[in-house]
DNA sequence: CCCGGCGCCTGAGGGC
DNA sequence: TGCCCTCAGGCGCCGG
């Protein structure tokens, strides 16, 4: 589900609450949800004892960087990795399990139905919880050796991140280069950038006046600046505004993010586009929904011009 | 190698 | 109210 501005928001809200904090214990309702190693109990075994020294993010995964004492080492180190995928959200809180379901206790925020489908928790040693709501149960969680990971392929097989300083417009194009397909399609790719789900390409390609059909080998130098600059600006908008909360994200303290007021097409099938007035479309590309204006992101777009290029 | 299709799961919302 | 249908922010796997 969340995409990089949502589980930027979820580390950088982590950050404030798990670091230095020990985990007691782990419960779970549904074990497989637990990926490496496939033994809960062997997985409960290796994690209780161990501290929080860093939460980080690559492409829409949470990293956990843990280490047995005060000292993180990497070459010891383990780190545990949460995927949300669709539905799933991290929240720090109080509950108490009652006749199998986990009933908030203490915040109201943790009222919202959304933040009620717990299926993994963590105990820590502030008595706080830190806790995977996931309706659809899609999440995936991994506790790997910090090296494995780092040096794992499905770690280096992902693209550059598209808010780092290194991803340059020079970059960019270079990440292209002989790829083919719809730009939808593409910029969704995680091993061709990584973070970029379906909401945020909506948005991106209105922002960049792109049709999502477009294939991606026929733009030309003006529409490729207008996109990378676009990519940029939305991604930047939406984790200063801490995501997009209409379905299941919400922050790590229950809370909603902000991102719906900029919502231009995302969802909005049927409404005026904010730009020219004309009802906005859905398709399907790639089995995907695509939301975009008919007038402004035109696929046979002719004499296209970016600014200050 | 590339692409499309399906699977994993369950809940929400709309039509009747 | 209930039933049935569609849809859902991701991604891995499989087969053509």
């Amino acid at each position: 589900m969340p995409e990089l501005p949502e589980v930027q928001t979820t580390v950088d809200g982590l950050s404030k609450k798990v670091l230095k904090r020990t985990f007691i214990d782990v419960w779970s309702d549904w074990e497989k949800i637990v990926k490496k190693p496939k033994n809960f109990g062997e997985f409960k075994r290796i994690i209780k004892g161990k501290k929080i020294q860093k939460v980080w993010r690559r492409a829409k995964n949470v990293i956990f960087d843990l280490s047995d004492g005060p000292a993180l080492s990497h070459a010891e180190g383990y780190s545990l990795l949460v995927h949300q995928k669709m539905t799933g959200h991290l929240l720090i809180g109080n509950w108490k399990l009652e006749i199998g379901n986990w009933v908030p206790s203490g915040s109201g925020l943790l009222n919202d139905p959304y933040n009620r489908f717990l299926h993994l928790v963590f105990f820590l040693d502030n008595k706080e919880m830190l806790a995977l709501s996931d309706a659809r149960k899609f999440a995936k969680v991994e506790l790997w050796k910090t090296e494995e990971l780092l040096n794992s392929e499905e770690f280096n097989n992902l693209g550059p991140e598209p808010l780092e300083d290194s991803f340059t417009f020079i970059k960019f194009k270079e990440v292209l280069k002989n790829k083919k397909g719809k730009v939808k399609q593409v910029l969704m790719n995680p091993e061709i950038i990584a973070g970029i789900g379906n909401i945020y390409v909506s948005e991106i390609l209105w922002q960049a006046k792109t049709h999502p059909e477009k294939r991606v080998e026929k733009l030309n130098s003006s529409e490729l600046k207008l996109i990378y600059q676009s990519i940029k600006k939305v991604l930047t908008l939406g984790v200063k505004l801490g995501g997009e909360s209409f379905s299941d994200y919400r922050k790590p303290d229950g809370s909603k993010g902000d991102f719906d007021t900029e919502r231009k097409v995302y969802k909005r099938e049927g409404q005026k586009c904010s730009r020219c007035g004309e009802k906005i479309k859905r398709i399907k590309v790639g089995q995907r929904s695509a939301f975009f204006c008919p007038h402004c992101q035109i696929l046979h777009a002719k004499n296209i011009k970016s600014k200050n290029y």
